[in-house]
DNA sequence: AAGTATCC
DNA sequence: GCCA
């Protein structure tokens, strides 16, 4: 049994179902803006198996040609990100500790076999803030790791509603989904799990 | 290690 | 089904 690492949070069931609603509606607005697109390895130019989009000023992309990175427009439609709802702001002040706002939130859409491999997020200029993270629609299950290349992990399940903060010492660490379970939540009409990550790029 | 394949 |  391995230890979490230091400043990790899991905050089960933070949203009621109410909360959860409404979320899902704000996110819907947001991809009525920003339409979901399918993000592609650096080098390889492999699709990732999740679709995502973003609000705020900035946005977290990848593609084949110029690899991870932030920026300020949609890689599809050229426009601006749609602002962050005032919930997930919000949310921000209520669990993150950090005295200003989030300046992206990265959605990402997991159905059928959808995963994330086991990654750090490292592409933001400060480490200082957390990243909060928001689990909608199905249950996953979660993997989380050390800071270092091949340091044990420990998996545990993520529900509609919970919200997870990676600061201090887990701001680095290695996470990721290795699947989702489909019929978990009634959340989502079609299914699938919506995950929302709020993040601060520049000191 | 933001991927996939393979093994137990 | 989950880990490495």
């Amino acid at each position: 049994m391995h230890e979490l690492p230091a400043g990790f949070r899991y905050l089960p069931e933070y949203l009621d179902r109410l909360a959860q609603e409404a979320m899902v509606d704000e996110i819907r607005a947001v991809v009525a803006a920003a339409p979901l697109f399918v993000p592609r390895m650096p080098k390889t130019g492999k699709p990732m198996s999740v679709r995502m989009t973003n609000c705020g000023t900035l946005g977290w992309v990848t593609d084949q040609d110029r690899g991870y990175r932030y920026q300020e427009l949609h890689p599809v439609t050229g426009l601006p990100w749609p602002p962050i709802p005032p919930v997930l702001l919000r949310l921000w002040q209520e669990v993150s500790g950090y005295p200003q706002p989030p300046e992206a939130c990265l959605v990402n859409f997991y159905e059928g076999e959808a995963k994330m491999g086991l990654h750090q997020d490292r592409d933001e200029r400060t480490f200082e803030a957390p990243v909060v993270s928001v689990s909608l629609g199905d249950q996953c299950l979660f993997r989380i790791g050390g800071t270092a290349h091949g340091a044990p992990t420990r998996s545990f399940r993520l529900s509609s509603g919970d919200v997870v903060v990676l600061g201090g010492e887990s701001r680095l660490s290695f996470h990721g989904v290795d699947r989702v379970y489909p019929g978990t939540s009634t959340l989502l009409r079609n299914g699938g799990r919506i995950n929302l990550t709020l993040r601060r790029v520049t000191p």
